[in-house]
DNA sequence: CGATAGATTGAGAGTTTTCAACCGATGTGG
DNA sequence: CCACATCGGTTGAAAACTCTCAATCTATCG
């Protein structure tokens, strides 16, 4: 992942709420791990983040779960499979207790109709998030493990400050085992880059750590 | 990749050239191995392809060529960039003599302007390339290398039945050395599933090669 | 026909996974 | 508020897949 190219909040993927939108939302309210919708699933317009986060993951082959996206605060989601009127590719989980708006539309034409300015919007966070995709697909072709799970707590970090992510999820969003992500860790503590306070991660310095990345192994 | 998804000459990706935007575009001819743009280059509008195959790579750190896309005849080019106002995140390169339109837009507001239906036909390949990534990273997280190469060869293919696709680039599409491809190749040789003949690949039993995709190793 | 790009094959190396055991933190119900 | 269950984290050893490197072979093209 180019990290440059981000700034700090993610902002650029954030929109405020159009109360246009919103008299025609309906507000739901999701507890931790609860599922929003699910791989296969016909798409069903879209749905806007008040508070939360939100992860699309998916399955492989071999049974371990991946991390495609992350969706905050003032995020949408659920905007791929509508645009595309695909069904979903993959399942939408509370990362957190999540409050959420569903506005619900029939096809892109109404969309167009209804709000311009939020196709815009879409458009050019679909094409943010394909470079991202495609970017996570260089890392993981070309990058050790230590430089993509670096990488991916400071990607997911700058995301959400607040949420405490775990081994788990830092591996699943970068492609490697629980396991390596704790290795990868305890190597970085050692080397004074990050300190751990029970379960949450402290970015101690960032500069030095995205250095520490290139690295090429965690032995 | 889920390959169910796709008609077989990938027609949606594809759309007839618009006469009224032709009029503006320029027509350009390259050679074999050719760029079309570069890395970091600024965005430049869409290019659309009359005849010829266009690979979007890029470089890995360890130096890898990777392949991201590829785009053929009646396919659209440079539209991410284009969409996101971003700067070029890969290297588009001719696999084949290309001839093409450039199609020269300062923003997507002059596109809504001039070619709505070109915006809505883009806003649904864009959310379709981002399945595929997803579906691709996926894949690279948790597919052995056979089975990557099998559903790539497959999906290559369908995209363009006359190119003879490499080994180098079947890697670069999947993430695995030549090597790699050669060995999965040969046993599947052996398995009776493909034959070459040369350099060329013919698929005997795209079902039955499918199902040995899902053997784990090449081994 | 020679030159070059692409393909094949083998052996050895190396990163990451897998499996297993254990530890520590967090949260809940009695 | 403790006891306990559960979830998440750590560590080690062994295994596995794929890569790397090197040598050789074959196809293709000018």
């Amino acid at each position: 992942m180019d990290l440059k190219q981000y700034d700090n909040n993610n902002n650029i993927f954030k929109l405020d709420a159009d109360e246009q939108l919103l008299k025609i939302a309906t507000k739901l309210t999701y507890k931790k791990n609860d599922f929003v919708y699910q791989k296969g699933d016909a798409h069903k317009g879209l749905f806007f983040i008040c508070s939360g986060l939100v992860g699309l993951t998916d399955i492989t082959d071999t049974g371990n779960e991946i991390l495609l996206r992350v969706f905050g605060k003032n995020f949408y989601f659920g905007h791929r499979s509508f645009l595309a009127n695909e069904s979903y590719h993959a399942t939408t989980v509370c990362l957190t207790d999540v409050i959420l708006y569903h506005i619900p539309f029939e096809d892109i034409d109404e969309l167009i109709v209804k709000s311009p300015q939020l196709v815009k919007h879409l458009l050019k966070v679909l094409a943010m998030e394909l470079r991202l995709a495609e970017e996570k697909f260089n890392d993981l072709s070309g990058k050790a493990a230590t430089s993509r799970i670096i990488e991916s707590l400071i990607f997911l970090k700058h995301r959400n400050e607040n949420y405490n992510w775990t081994r788990k999820e830092i591996g699943e969003f970068c492609g490697c085992q629980t396991e390596t992500v704790t290795r990868v860790l305890t190597l970085c503590e050692k080397a004074g880059l990050i300190s751990k306070d029970g379960r949450k991660i402290i970015i101690l310095d960032e500069n030095n750590l995205l250095q520490y990345a290139d690295k090429s192994t965690f032995k």
